[in-house]
DNA sequence: GAAGAGTTGTACT
DNA sequence: AGTACAACTCTTC
């Protein structure tokens, strides 16, 4: 795979949740890549390469991201969309999907079509899923919260499903 | 309930 | 620039 982007300066940071480690790789504009909680920081890191290669370890940065991420995974009720985000390495309709997720509220879900409908056509529900698929983002943007219109999970193939079954099952409880 | 067709957007060749 | 792929949804058997 050869991907062309250039970001002039990424710093990461890796931290303790309460599920676990979780990575983020950040430019000025904000976070450009994040991790699922992993068991181990070395996981997590892995997540978010290479990008976090070229990054430099910068906790000072993503203080307030980091808070707001752990206080997300012990279960607050708060909101992931006061993170930042920069998506300027992708297109505009991911982004406009992307930023439709965010507004989904905790322990609530919406189907692809819903998040087509945001992004701009309602029929772009494949492009809406595959924005889902690409999200690098993944808590900031509650990929999780998006499921099929039949209210099933359908896709998440890898080690996405049990988590997001998991943070569903958090958010839907509190 | 299951299978097939349709549509939009991105990524790769 | 063109072709192939995608975590979907709808219509029909």
């Amino acid at each position: 795979m050869a991907k062309k982007d250039k970001y002039q300066r990424l710093t990461y940071d890796v931290f303790d949740t309460d599920m676990g480690w979780v990575a983020i790789v950040g430019s000025d504009h904000g976070i450009v890549r994040a991790s699922l909680p992993e068991d181990t920081p070395e996981t997590a890191l892995d997540y978010v390469q290479p990008e976090v290669n070229t990054a430099e370890h910068a906790p000072a940065e993503y203080v307030d991201a980091r808070a707001l991420i752990s206080a997300y995974c012990a279960g607050e009720p708060i909101d992931l969309a006061d993170i930042p985000i920069d998506t300027r390495s992708a297109t505009p309709f991911f982004r406009k999907a992307w930023d439709a997720c965010r507004t989904i509220p905790a322990g609530e879900t919406r189907s692809y079509g819903w998040l087509a409908e945001q992004a701009g056509n309602i029929k772009a529900a494949r492009g809406a899923g595959q924005a889902m698929a690409r999200n690098r983002l993944a808590l900031l943007v509650p990929c999780h919260r998006v499921i099929s219109s039949s209210g099933a999970l359908h896709g998440f193939g890898g080690a996405g499903l049990p988590l997001k079954s998991r943070l569903l099952a958090m958010e839907t409880d509190r």
